[in-house]
DNA sequence: ATGTTTGTCTGCACAATTTGCAGATTGGCG
DNA sequence: CGCCAATCTGCAAATTGTGCAGACAAACAT
């Protein structure tokens, strides 16, 4: 997403207003590489803003990802979670922690796919699941 | 996922009991490409046993998939959707309508990815995303 | 500066999905 | 046939997210 900055701006220019809210979730997003829940998200907004709402932090974010701001990532069960990185990326996942991190692609290869029949793709969404170092040395001892 | 006569012998080799209720959902769910939903095999289930329980669905998907004889597919919001094909394959889903089916890939290219130090991916999904003809040919018309 | 307009925030109720629990029921064994 | 453990049912509750109404405040025009 753009810097706090442009958004005050892009925010503006559509008849939306500028609240300290808005401004502090701008800043909290702004190049978070955490992909953090609502939740998450609320909880370090709290620290710094007491009293704000969490149907506010919510309010937000639908807002950001509706101006293309945010991306939304709803692929593993729980929370939607929410990633200001908008470059054409995917992600990996730890089955065990749960922890997601961006992963760039040098080259997207074509993929000769059958089923596709029916079906215009607009997007290709690729997600690794595995385990991250710190899980891979948690289960190897119990050899789980 | 295995045929019902072999998840009955599946099931009682665990110490598993067979009921009417899991008799049910293993056939229905055997070669089911609808990626139904608890909810919706619950809706189909109840249709051949009334007072069947939604909660009796629930756990019978949750045990199937433990089992690896189902997989759990939860890459967009709202209810996770099951799907009884275990062989290695990926999925296509409309972004107007959420219908979902299966696609496969000849042959998986290997990805060259940045990103994936510290991490041992153990699996890649593949999801396409776009419009499937039926709403294709609804949104042209209005130019959406 | 002050007032007005209108969008925003908060708090709460509620919807949707899934799980936990307890008691009634029943499959599978001797 | 009878017992025991697994299962089913129904309900309560947890989790995640949205709808709504009234209080509040940003932006603009005096």
């Amino acid at each position: 997403m753009r810097t706090p900055t442009e958004l005050t701006a892009a925010f503006r220019q559509q008849g939306m207003k500028i609240t300290p809210q808005r401004q502090l979730l701008f800043r909290l997003m702004h190049e978070n590489t955490s992909h953090p829940t609502a939740e998450a998200l609320f909880a370090t907004a709290s620290e710094q803003m007491p009293g704000i709402s969490l149907r506010t932090v919510y309010q937000t974010l639908n807002d950001l990802a509706a101006m293309g701001e945010l991306r939304v990532f709803s692929h593993s069960p729980g929370a939607v979670r929410f990633d200001p990185n908008t470059a054409d990326h995917h992600h990996a996942q730890c089955d065990r922690c749960g922890h997601l991190h961006d992963v760039y692609l040098d080259e997207m290869p074509t993929l000769l796919a059958r089923g596709l029949e029916g079906f215009t793709p607009r997007a290709t969404t690729i997600v690794f699941s595995g385990l991250c170092d710190a899980c891979a040395a948690d289960e190897t001892p119990s050899k789980q």
